[in-house]
DNA sequence: ATTCACAATGCATACGTATGCTGTCGGACA
DNA sequence: TGTCCGACAGCATACGTATGCATTGTGAAT
């Protein structure tokens, strides 16, 4: 009922040898057109596709990515993972998922090293360093996605890969933004207080203060979570005089929990009393009820100079050297925080922001 | 330096034969307590790991899973997608990718069964039904998700399964409670026009409706996309005296925008002047700025169901009778619809829709 | 006409594992 | 003590493809 047609069983057909069937599937491979086309013909007929593993086993690649995920409620990853897996598709590979809220690094390595994969995008913030390691020594080339290895240790040459957005600039773009609105008890939530992410983020944040003198107010952690960030903001703006007049939040998912809770937990005005802004933009920062102003990490680009860099190492076996790629961002004006005054130069006013959003 | 070592290393290094050290990491297999130790030792010196190619070239069997979606910008479907990885994870299995707006069916196929997956999850939308049968007449086990086939011909024998909510239900359930909330003009912004999501919600809609002698006032399509449900909205609610007081979203993710444009394009009250609900109870339709109400896809129990069908389609070789699991779903009662009266009978009042909204 | 280069083809083997079959060994049972 | 049985180990082969090497044929160049 189902019996697996094989090379063997085209070449019968097509009265050739199975060489001129593997030949006719390899692209570049020495063949003239009639038998190419008989063989095509054959294997139509017979509905016949080349056996992946078998191509696998004896190429020493499987044109399989590995892709390491923590967790997808923040919308930033499913676009990513979504542009992921469409431009590998367009070049013949295809993405093996490894899903794990807090994963186990061996026991991951021994799973993603089953299979044999040509390259892995590691994608989980919280993601121990070992892991990433482990992969690279096993000479499969590892890029990290929105994150660095936290420890450059001048041991080991620094073999793994990095893709991120300008954090610092980011962060550094939302204090100035800040600062120059007149805001002057800013306060921080931050993200995982170990990931490269917030701690960047966190740093241009900073400098950005200190350039005008300032320093952050008050500051509470929302470890890129949901109902922590919701927390985090019942706390830091709990009645009183010392309430911040404006908070970083360190993704755009956290900060549309931080936007609930101050307008219906607390009954504040948003931006009218308070000034939020957020780091992502994801496409819900666009959306009407939140209108976020955030520092865009522009996912097409990131995902773009990923696939660059796995190929890079895909072609050359001579492992170059590793590449920290910082992909920059701008920052994204929308209404969920105060403007700053039109500056006297005849500059163009602001575009609307709904215009903004959509592109 | 990556001489990719093989179960033979192993086997020397234990002095034992190449058997042992397969049927040590065979779970089931003939091996003393003596031997499995030499081999568990030498395979952890040496960092052996089973090559999965070769093991799936021989068994037939590759351990995993694809899965066909088309986008993911509805919250939806990447829940769904972390409970699937995770859950068949669990069991030594993974997920494989197939990611196309549009899917070329054909070309589909033939990448998926160069993999020799062991089995399909269809969850697009929008996917033709030939796809599903191509990949059932290859015998391997394909599950549609949210989604049936719709050319029930009775020529072949309906060989696929599926796994969907209670569509019918949740119309009717949600025309049941805008009627009783005393809406008399009642308008519906469709999903895609031919999926069988939407053909569901509509008919259990219509039932409702018919059942307090109404019927749909006004209707437009959003074709699940949220810049389309946008317009849907700002057509259907232009100024005039015969607007709708209330509408049906056909999915929360359509539902967000058509909130967004009656607030701040309309300056409609909602649910003051209008009435709003949606489907498939998304994380978020419990944040604050929309407390939607919708009737839940119970994400965890669909998965289950789908994986079940799975499993039971891998032991027994002889393919079972297709099945189509529908999965109970209930009511989420939120702020963004007007309330029916409370009751006379002393019936407990509604739980605060937070409440409600965190479980 | 002879040589040469080159394209096209077939033959044989290798990739790394699982498993049927045969053989050995020890112990239990009569 | 002899027989039988079960547990365990090894040998050999098969899975389906890619590719180096040798061979053949064809046209161009000499």
């Amino acid at each position: 009922m189902k019996p697996t047609v094989t090379s063997f069983d085209v070449a019968r057909l097509a009265q050739v040898s199975q060489s001129a069937v593997s030949r006719t599937f390899t692209p570049g491979a020495s063949v003239s057109e009639t038998t190419r086309a008989r063989v095509t013909q054959a294997a139509q007929k017979l509905g016949y596709r080349p056996n992946a593993h078998a191509r696998s086993l004896i190429t020493g690649r499987s044109r399989i990515i590995g892709l390491v995920l923590s967790y997808l409620e923040n919308l930033f990853y499913p676009t990513a993972l979504q542009r992921l897996a469409e431009r590998l598709q367009r070049d013949g590979y295809h993405v093996l998922l490894f899903i794990n809220e807090n994963p186990n690094a061996d026991e991951l390595v021994t799973e993603i090293l089953q299979y044999h994969v040509d390259g892995i995008v590691l994608a989980a913030t919280t993601l121990s360093s070992a892991l990433a390691r482990n992969c690279a020594d096993a000479d499969i080339p590892v890029v990290l996605f929105n994150r660095v290895m936290a420890d450059a240790g001048a041991n080991s040459p620094q073999s793994v890969s990095s893709v991120r957005g300008d954090n610092v600039a980011g962060g550094r773009a939302l204090a100035e933004f800040l600062v120059a609105g007149g805001h002057r008890r800013i306060a921080y939530i931050a993200g995982n207080e170990e990931s490269s992410t917030n701690l960047e983020r966190e740093r241009g944040f900073r400098e950005g203060l200190a350039t005008a003198g300032l320093h952050i107010w008050a500051r509470a952690t929302g470890d890129y979570d949901f109902a922590q960030a919701r927390q985090a903001a019942l706390t830091l703006f709990a009645p009183g005089p010392e309430r911040p007049d404006a908070v970083f939040v360190a993704s755009d998912h956290m900060a549309f929990a931080v936007m609930d809770a101050l307008r219906f937990d607390l009954g504040l005005r948003v931006p009218g009393e308070v000034s939020v802004v957020g780091f992502d933009n994801v496409p819900q920062a666009a959306w009407g009820a939140y209108q976020l102003t955030t520092f865009e990490q522009p996912v097409g680009p990131m995902i773009e100079a990923t696939v660059g860099l796995l190929q890079e190492r895909l072609r050359e076996e001579g492992a170059g050297p590793a590449r920290n790629v910082v992909v920059p961002g701008s920052l994204i004006v929308r209404g969920s925080a105060r403007m700053p005054p039109a500056p006297a130069s005849p500059v163009p006013a602001a575009k609307s922001p709904r215009r903004r959003a959509v592109s």
